[in-house]
DNA sequence: CTGAAAGCGCTTACAG
DNA sequence: CTGAAAGCGCTTACAG
């Protein structure tokens, strides 16, 4: 199938002829520039709109040097990226947040610790604008440099803070951690275990931390611990490892509602009343949330928010606007039925 | 921060004078171009590398109309999207059919029903050269048409026919869910149940009509039949549907491994035994389907693979090469302890 | 097999 | 406020 017949699209010329003005008017309307004369504005919006014309992408951006394209850098793994409802929210957000623009997202898989010469070289090589990046693993010694040659937005803080700044969205995953646990030592909990994410990851060390925190201000054990990725399965994995090795615990805080929602699935298993016997708290508060058996009570992250936010930043610097660096967004504790 | 200095990258240009030859013969050892002689191949080749020159996209679209870029248009609904393994997969299957290719992925979210202007506009108005469409969602008026205009490969076989053919890959559901019923039937289960998928996408009604075709050729009842939408959610809801309806059911086949791991707790949560009491047959083995409490024996379809098929489906199309519009691909059991 | 030249459709100083 | 003109970095007939 030959190029279907681009042939036909109106150019700026076209629209200049049917205006009765130059081109170069007609590219100043199109950009909106403020030095047309407004009858002028008129007359040529009415031609564009009579030729249905739409600006060509790539002579634009060959003459002003921006590709209008934004780069989503995901970790090779889709399986676990689209398969966590936290991505997806993020995702959904980005899209929605770059809607009122012209840029586009490209998709960019890439194992991050290794990524590939094509992936580097197409993010460095002027193929995009700028680039997001999620994913809150680690390792990323390539992504945490990608800032020298290009505006670079992360959802999540980086774990390698580069040279350069790292502008980020992120929640304050330490102070939501130990909200979520205070509220079990709250309800009466005394032996309160977590299910961690894993020790690599920013939000896995930092909810470790604030989970550790709030027992250590009470008083509490710390040492019902045990890791895992985030996923569901490992939520029940790591559950089980924690009903063998600390029967008496009464109460966990998940790192994920997945998680979660794997933890729940082997309490009930094992016959364990939840909240009665063992109170569980998740943290996401994500569609799996509701989803389950038994619907979680769990930390609120405003995901879809943060994934919008970091759209925003990124059309700010892409503006050349200064813009703070760092995004921290509140979270919440949202009761439902599981503690 | 203004765009990069983009000036320092070399051009077509700097590797000819690097080289000794000119910007044409340049243009065609980058191109492959089978008419240049050996050894100015190998001079090029060697300026090409010494410069690190990478082409200008841009430039390259401009002069020849091909914009190098592909539109991945998903469901606004990314939650749901996104949150399908399935769709995980197929989204997977895509980037590593059209990693040996230049060719990029655009992300286009938009509700398929009424898409956007915006989206219209972007899909048509050149800006790419062909469309993956995934999503097995009907309704999509103005997607069966959209292959009057550019090159499209569905996911899955689109609903509604439009004029022009429609190049599509897809498993045979209908055989697929016959064969996952009839393992049922094979196992001496008499009263099947389905949760069937959403009656307004193929694949829904397709693996609806695989069960009542299984059903009737063995002489059993199919009216135990509930509907949902494919997440787990309303899995869970179905299966407490077809339990006050239906209290005799000794199995159900499900339409979504999603959909079966939410059965799944709804029947342990009931006393009932899985599979002693009630057999269960998934479809998709998504990872969902190692996920959950019960590992489930379900029927497999190939996602990664079908959308690994959807990209070279689509390249072809694009080299002008003749394709098979319809692609179905294998399906089989996969026997694990739900049935 | 190779080069000179035109052209792809925009943007943007530069004059006026 | 508006236009003529150069230029962005490629590709591709057209000659040779």
């Amino acid at each position: 199938m030959p190029p279907p017949s681009r042939r036909l699209a109106p150019t700026l010329e076209a629209v200049a002829a049917e205006a009765g003005v130059s081109r170069s008017t007609v590219s100043r309307v199109v950009n909106g520039s403020s030095k047309v004369r407004a009858d002028v504005v008129d007359i040529v919006q009415a031609a564009i709109e009579r030729l249905n014309y739409v600006p060509n992408r790539a002579a634009r951006s060959l003459a002003n040097s921006q590709t209008m394209a934004i780069a989503l850098v995901i970790p090779e793994d889709t399986g676990r990226f689209f398969g966590d409802p936290y991505f997806a929210a993020i995702v959904q957000g980005l899209a929605r947040g770059l809607e009122p623009s012209d840029y586009v997202l490209n998709l960019q898989l890439a194992s991050q610790s290794n990524p590939s010469r094509k992936t580097v070289r197409y993010l460095t090589g002027g193929n995009v604008d700028g680039a997001f990046v999620v994913s809150h693993h680690s390792g990323d010694n390539f992504l945490a440099d990608l800032g020298t040659s290009l505006p670079v937005v992360f959802g999540g803080r980086p774990l390698t803070r580069g040279d350069t700044p790292s502008y980020f969205v992120d929640v304050d995953n330490d102070d939501a951690a130990a909200m979520g646990t205070q509220f079990l030592i709250d309800r009466g909990r005394t032996r309160i275990a977590t299910i961690a994410g894993p020790p690599d990851m920013p939000a896995g060390i930092d909810r470790t931390a604030g989970w550790m925190r709030a027992l250590e201000r009470a008083g509490l054990g710390r040492d019902r611990i045990v890791h895992g990725d985030f996923s569901q399965a490992s939520g029940a994995r790591g559950m089980r490892e924690l009903l063998a090795r600390h029967p008496d615990l009464d109460a966990v805080f998940v790192a994920s509602d997945l998680m979660a929602t794997g933890a729940i699935s082997v309490l009930l298993e094992n016959g364990v009343r939840v909240p009665e016997d063992v109170a569980v708290v998740g943290f996401d508060d994500s569609p799996a949330a509701t989803t389950g058996v038994i619907p979680l009570t769990t930390v609120h992250q405003p995901s879809e928010s943060q994934g919008k936010k970091m759209a925003e930043m990124m059309l700010a610097l892409l503006r050349g606007e200064p813009v703070e660096p760092e995004c921290i967004m509140p979270t919440h504790m949202v009761v439902r039925a599981s503690a």
